[in-house]
DNA sequence: ACATCATTTCGATAATTAGCTAAATGTCTC
DNA sequence: GAGACATTTAGCTAATTATCGAAATGATGT
């Protein structure tokens, strides 16, 4: 739990989860959306991978990070439970378009 | 937001947010719940005033800090949002003194 | 085999942070 | 006013963190 918030302390690994929440994306492709140099970026993955917030995939010279929602649900829940609130996990709804050109602020 | 977080990322601090929960608090008091240094606890409790998680009154000489829970919801809310899941504010049920021994959350 | 590409690891540095003791501020009681 | 109390501010140190460029690793294409 204490891994999650450390993770979750640093707005670029929060944008980061956030569009891994869309789709599962490559390690270079994520890197391209922000101004910093790859092996920063390299650093907050693995800050996110020791925080079990994300999982990776090899595939050839790539390297696939994958959201694990059910982590990040789980901290937040029982995070949430300890002041009382309610937090429903809806179960994660798919990038339907719908909600693609709404250029989210963290 | 940021500053929430970040306020968050403390285990320290986190502890001290679940304390107010229950019932303001001087800093003397929960500077009690730790082992830490008075000046130490002063510093986070200045950076959970600056991210604007409690507020404080001042009585006589004591400074009386209380959870802002407005503010720790709407951030909580806003970030689970941005994934996706629902999160309902239940309306905080104090669990302070008469509520306390009946079990009165879930 | 060799060059190229994607990513990470290494090694260094600057900034931030949590912690401490000592001192300052403001309030209370006598 | 003097002394005690509650808390913060000041000044410091040690640990952590974000960042970088350069080098290493490992896969691909020729």
């Amino acid at each position: 739990m204490n891994l999650v918030f450390k993770a979750l302390s640093d707005p670029t690994r929060r944008k980061v989860l956030e569009l891994l929440r869309k789709r599962p994306m490559t390690a270079g492709e994520l890197a391209d959306e922000f101004p910093v140099a790859r092996p920063t970026m390299s650093a907050h993955f693995a800050v996110l991978r020791e925080a079990n917030l994300v999982e990776q995939e090899k595939v050839g010279r790539e390297i696939i990070y994958r959201l694990k929602m059910s982590v990040l649900e789980e901290a937040l829940l029982s995070f949430a439970q300890a002041f009382g609130m309610e937090l429903s996990p809806r179960r994660a709804k798919r990038t339907s378009a719908k909600t693609k050109a709404k250029g989210a602020t963290a």
